[in-house]
DNA sequence: GCTTAATGCAACGATTCGTCGCATCAGATG
DNA sequence: CATCTGATGCGACGAATCGTTGCATTAAGC
């Protein structure tokens, strides 16, 4: 019993519309992202593109799935310090790749969506998580106040890159993520992120 | 030699077709925005938005310098951290006023146009210099390094909250907004925001 | 090889977009 | 108040885009 086929030429035309998807947004920006501007790009007739994903959003949101599931692993360079740093040099790696930026920026425009606010929860929980690996060793080290909150942590670290890729459009380097690091570490150690 | 008419009706249509900008940003988002849906909100012929300003981005722009040009004076409590505070609540204010996130989002969604991105220049110049005020008085009290950048606090003290609403969708209130002017005076103490 | 998802293809009605010519309205001026 | 003219209203239009549909073709799965 034969019903749906996921292997082979659909796998491959699946593929090469995500990637179209992001190429896209990548060129043009969320705004000027259409299905058909995608299904060209993609090799693929349009009508291919309406049936497998039916909307623009859909479209987006498999997309955003696809490519936002790269976990990485929480750093451990042994302090705080180190570990903050580096968690902010990822998120500046992320934040100054072309296509990652394009996506952090479709996300925005398209954060109304149910299923894209679904998404962006589930990356910032992952997120979180690993922050709070990093905020208890950091803790049982005596490094910072214990009841310190991950969230809060995880939220403050990247909130300046955010910043400046967003609202400001101001340089996105090293020197930001570690500036951003540097007030984290000072924010936390005085205990701003400790749950009253 | 009359050439232009900027008063009475001129005036007037320009009014109801600027709030009627932003009454669509906050119902539709700038994804949702369109010349003939402001010029029907504004009871006023379509070929008119269109005569007066061409696209959709130069409305946006027209709206965008209306009303961001409203400049709050430099709070003065005495110490830095209630500065700091009074500067995250008035933050939070803008972005919590539906008004203020429809023209924060729109500007974010429009950043890469050339006039967006200057009026957007020019908020934050203008934010910095009222941030300077308060963080030499501050220097001058010694509660902070000499050195420190006001550029740096003044995208500092809003970046968790705009983090929050671009980004995270978490919620905007004044614990937020206090968690944030702690996390800056903190890092300021530091010296994190000093100049190299 | 056979069956049938999956895709390609072309055309379509519907909607939206931006422009135009002309009539009308209402500041500005004397 | 009368006149001039810039600004607006109005309707229509061609163009472009959108999303759908029916049918032919391809290729995955058995």
């Amino acid at each position: 019993m034969t019903q749906t086929r996921p292997g082979g030429r659909t796998a491959r035309t699946r593929a090469a519309v995500l990637q179209a998807t992001v190429d896209e947004l990548v060129e043009s920006g969320y705004a000027g992202l259409s299905m058909e501007s995608v299904a060209h790009r993609a090799g693929v007739h349009k009508a291919t593109v309406y049936r497998r994903w039916g909307t623009l959003d859909g479209l987006l949101v498999d997309a955003l799935t696809f490519f936002a599931d790269q976990s990485v692993p929480a750093p451990d360079t042994g302090d705080i310090d180190g570990d903050l740093r580096e968690l902010a040099r990822s998120a500046l790696a992320v934040l100054t790749d072309r296509a990652g930026q394009a996506l952090v920026r479709a996300m925005v425009s398209a954060g109304h969506h149910d299923q894209v606010a679904q998404v962006i929860r589930a990356f910032w929980a992952e997120h979180t998580t690993m922050v709070a690996k990093i905020v208890n060793r950091a803790v049982r080290r005596g490094e910072l106040p214990s009841g310190t909150q991950p969230t809060d942590v995880s939220r403050a670290i990247g909130a300046p890159l955010y910043m400046r890729l967003l609202v400001t459009a101001e340089p996105l380097d090293s020197a930001a993520a570690d500036q951003s690091a540097a007030a984290v570490a000072a924010a936390a150690r005085a205990g701003v992120f400790v749950s009253t």
